[in-house]
DNA sequence: TCGAATTTGTGCGTATGTATC
DNA sequence: GGATACATACGCACAAATTCG
């Protein structure tokens, strides 16, 4: 009994699924049934279960039963590529180039930043409640399934962009061509970028949004854009961990 | 009724933390006093805590109480920077440049790649049992808090290295150089990196060796070196998504 | 040093609600 | 509509870790 009981099924159940031997899509016994089968109680059982649908190896339908997961390859998000193409390219483009194609609705609203993205735009304290940025929420789907896969939001400082034609990222003759060409339209050359990534549990909304289980992980990365020292425009990505891989790559050099 | 009773619990005490309501580092106050507090049976309040301390919100120490995490800042684990310095400098120089000290044990063993670390290495179906990858297996440990931080195991081929002097990285004369270095003693040039990355929740073993909760969240990131189009070093990571982020950047081109 | 009280982790059994088939 | 299955809730018991006098 060095681990408590419920791991013990849990690892159990789980070995099963990676041997193959409950194959993806199975229905599970119900509880009741294997906590027969393991001698334990119905709720020692459950708690098994509930690891093993956090892990994403179960999926439960009230009702219905529990199912073996059917994993979809996990897809894979290119963040950065030093041989194929420069960075900067838009989303649309990003996507054919790994076969893949989507839609996405997004919309645009100037706003009083909010104070992180103030402090990473390096933007002044506004006055009062002026707004000072451009933030573009996007939500992408997928075209295979129809499900909805990554969120993301980008603020852009007004004070690069107010009254000039790439004020909306989505709107006027340079629509959709990426942050890169985009603020060069207005003299600004965006040379660097930088991306931050961490992991924690969906908030209720991005779970909803995502079509994922209410506490699933998601990935988020932060990405910023520089031009020089400044920070021209920051942009934040979700997606859920359990089927997106975040890929970056690059060059060792030695000189 | 909207939400089940143990979210509606979970919800009010994560408003009471972010709010500073219950400042970091607090004891809560026990289960059956929660309880009684919200009217609502023990195990009820025992899932609302679960919750949180899967989001990292809470920490629970058996026997001594519930608290409130006292968020340390995210370490900041670069993992590419094209300005500052080129990449495939050993740990510990990393380390350094970021203003962190902190010692590493490992152990390398030779042994039959498993399946997977087979196929990133592009490696032929072995004869038999025979071994054909040195595997090293690292834990580090940060000097501030004496605590494990990060794993990391590492794979090469022997087929690279066998007999040289850099079959161990972590001995020998060029012990701890770096897989760019040792790699170019054996006439072998590194000239890219790839790295994926996701998140998923800590093994058992893992949440134990990193001094995490069961279930917390980790971040794996999987590294491919490249020599040409031949894979000649895999390298993966696991850091406790809670308390790290992953950081990457590049230069924007548009040529 | 030791033991008592407290607190969490785990396990058991039951009942009710709600979604699915 | 009825049967089945999961989600939630309640209450109780005990072991192990911690705390404190």
């Amino acid at each position: 009994m060095d681990q408590p009981s419920y791991a013990r099924i849990a690892a159990d159940l789980r070995a099963k699924i990676v041997r193959g031997d409950l194959a993806p899509g199975v229905r599970l016994p119900a509880r009741h049934e294997l906590a027969d089968e393991y001698r334990a109680a119905e709720g020692v059982v459950r708690q098994a279960t509930e690891v093993l649908v956090r892990e994403g190896m179960l999926v439960s339908r009230p009702g219905a039963g529990m199912f073996v997961r059917q994993r979809p390859q996990r897809r894979s998000l290119v963040r950065s590529w030093f041989r194929e193409r420069q960075a900067g390219s838009p989303f649309a483009q990003q996507m054919e180039e790994q076969g893949r194609h989507g839609t996405w609705a997004y919309r645009s609203d100037t706003m009083q930043a909010p104070p992180e993205v103030r402090e990473r735009l390096g933007l002044a304290v506004p006055d009062g409640d002026q707004h000072d940025v451009m933030r573009t929420a996007y939500v992408f789907t997928s075209a295979d399934d129809e499900q909805p896969w990554m969120l993301s939001t980008s603020w852009e400082p007004l004070s690069l962009t107010k009254g000039t034609s790439i004020a909306f990222p989505e709107g006027g003759p340079h629509a959709g061509k990426g942050v890169t060409h985009r603020m060069a339209v207005v003299g600004v050359d965006v040379d660097a970028w930088d991306e931050e990534v961490w992991a924690r549990t969906a908030t209720r909304e991005e779970a909803q949004q995502l079509g994922i289980g209410a506490g699933s992980i998601v990935m988020v990365a932060e990405r910023s854009y520089f031009a020089g020292e400044r920070v021209v425009e920051v942009a934040d990505i979700v997606v859920p961990a359990e089927s997106t891989k975040l890929v970056y790559n690059g060059p060792v050099g030695d000189s």
